[in-house]
DNA sequence: TGATAATATACCAGATATGACATATTATCG
DNA sequence: CGATAATATGTCATATCTGGTATATTATCA
């Protein structure tokens, strides 16, 4: 539907099917990425909580300043997986996640 | 803890951390492995409440037979994306996902 | 039992994600 | 304002994931 956010996402490197919506994003990939910008949300929030910067919770991580703040942007190199490992080694229970998804 | 489900994860390819606890799992890896468990029953559950073989839900899903069989089976080549993706295109919610998870 | 459908396993080439690094931009504070 | 810490962005080699294919194993049923 809106020709700017298809824009802005593929401008950030989302690549936008358009088999069943030529323009707009599919329920699908809409429900993913407002799934995957939740838990970036979640795992900024996590780190302001601890007062870490980014670069501290990279070292945590084993990861780097840029990826966390990739991870934090939601940037669509960042995968469910990385964010979920991530926020698991900040503590993060199951439950938690469930209530940041759902 | 277990060595004998240590080897078994191993030999189905997971690579089990020793930083923290020499045998067996972290906390956050089995956390982790559960989560992806809970998605690929939840799939597997939906295919067949559907009556779809595997081979009709890979095409249904621009994938393979044995994709969907890893998927089903928590094979540790598969990502949470993947499922997470599977599952929405098989017209789960977050909601759903979320319980599913937590 | 044998035939056939369904599922599982193994492998690979191409695609995507990752950490690392450099550099840019934006706070924060004197 | 300048200095410095924090965050953001761009790029790339390597690692990991993915669909495809082939083949093996396991149901299902006549």
């Amino acid at each position: 539907m809106d020709k700017n956010k298809k824009r802005q996402l593929e401008s950030k490197g989302y690549r936008v099917g358009d088999t069943k919506d030529f323009l707009g994003l599919s329920q699908e990939q809409s429900t993913y990425i407002e799934m995957k910008l939740a838990l970036s949300q979640a795992l900024a929030r996590k780190r302001k909580q601890r007062r870490l910067t980014q670069l501290e919770l990279a070292r945590k991580l084993n990861s780097s300043q840029s990826r966390i703040a990739k991870m934090e942007k939601g940037d669509p190199t960042v995968s469910v997986d990385l964010l979920v490992k991530a926020l698991l080694a900040m503590g993060a229970t199951k439950k938690s996640i469930a209530k940041t998804i759902g």
